[in-house]
DNA sequence: CGCGCTTGGTTGATGTGTCAACCCAGTCGG
DNA sequence: CCGACTGGGTTGACACATCAACCAAGCGCG
């Protein structure tokens, strides 16, 4: 069924191994987000935001560093802002005259303490643990180098353009 | 800033490395999404339901067996068969006198040949070769065994729901 | 028979992500 | 001074995912 040899295709092996690492992303990204929201009424997404402004000094960032921390496009960021906002997670204060600051409200604060530590408990005993340390460091260098290899593939195509959505 | 210790909390290699790891798979997918998307016109989730289809003898399933596949619930599953339906891609057979089979049409194959060597390819060139063959394989086996962490988990949770969206 | 349960599937409301277009304040070159 | 460009941000339309509710066979069993 599937050819092999000089093309682009995978063999079995690879594909095996490429088709287990979908599924388990999958399984723990699925059962993770479940967690919070059931658990905790907060999405992936709020949580990313959240862990970023609480891990701030001053509990206020501008837009754009969480996009550069969280690699969300602009929209994305501002939508969700928005909506996290009408929630009650998080307060855009005009600072500097143009371009409001995001602050973290107390009851932002609250819903992310009241999560970290069950959450960070399932990272560890599904994802972490069952790696062990030797191979989550590996998986932790591998990371990285993929990461390096699709930037330097993308630089390629569109030198200019550095943080806008290429 | 980080507690260790006894706690769930993470320590600095371990937050580390989890980090990579959700920075590389973001990464992966969005530029692979990216790629599908803009020179192929088909979304991952397409993808997905285009290559099980295909690689079925009759070219032909029923709407829940695909949903086995992909994991998806299966609301997800009917509105997205309709959509790609309406897009050509799919047709809805009746067959037994209730429930359609899903079936492949000429277009949708068409589809999925024009996009599968170049997948393949940014598949071992991002992710096969980078890895290599000793850690992928690693990969793959962490990967089986923390889907297995995670269903015996969820299995205590609620054991009587097997298929149904648990 | 008739009641209830399970299974496969659809529907609608709502929340979320993406794309393209736009806005507005600097800023830089003339 | 004026026009073009850039960077940070918003908006609207649309595609997509999720949840809960519903529907319609078939099955089990009193």
């Amino acid at each position: 069924m599937v050819v092999v040899g000089k093309g682009p295709w995978l063999d079995d092996d690879e594909q095996k191994a490429w088709r287990s690492y979908l599924l388990m992303h999958k399984t723990l990204e699925t059962h993770m987000e479940r967690h919070l929201q059931r658990e905790y009424g907060l999405s992936k997404s709020d949580f990313e935001i959240l862990v970023n402004l609480s891990e701030s000094k001053t509990g206020r960032m501008r837009a754009f560093e969480l996009g550069r921390a969280t690699q969300w496009e602009k929209s994305r960021m501002s939508h969700h802002l928005t909506r996290m906002e009408k929630r009650g997670l998080i307060q855009k204060v005009a600072c500097d005259s143009r371009y409001p600051e995001i602050a973290i409200t107390a009851e932002g604060m609250a819903a992310i303490e009241a999560c970290a530590p069950a959450h960070a408990a399932r990272i560890r005993e599904f994802f972490v643990d069952v790696f062990g340390p030797d191979r989550l460091a590996v998986l932790g260098e591998v990371s990285d180098e993929i990461v390096d290899t699709i930037r330097k593939h993308e630089g390629n195509d569109c030198p200019p353009e550095v943080s806008g959505n290429c």
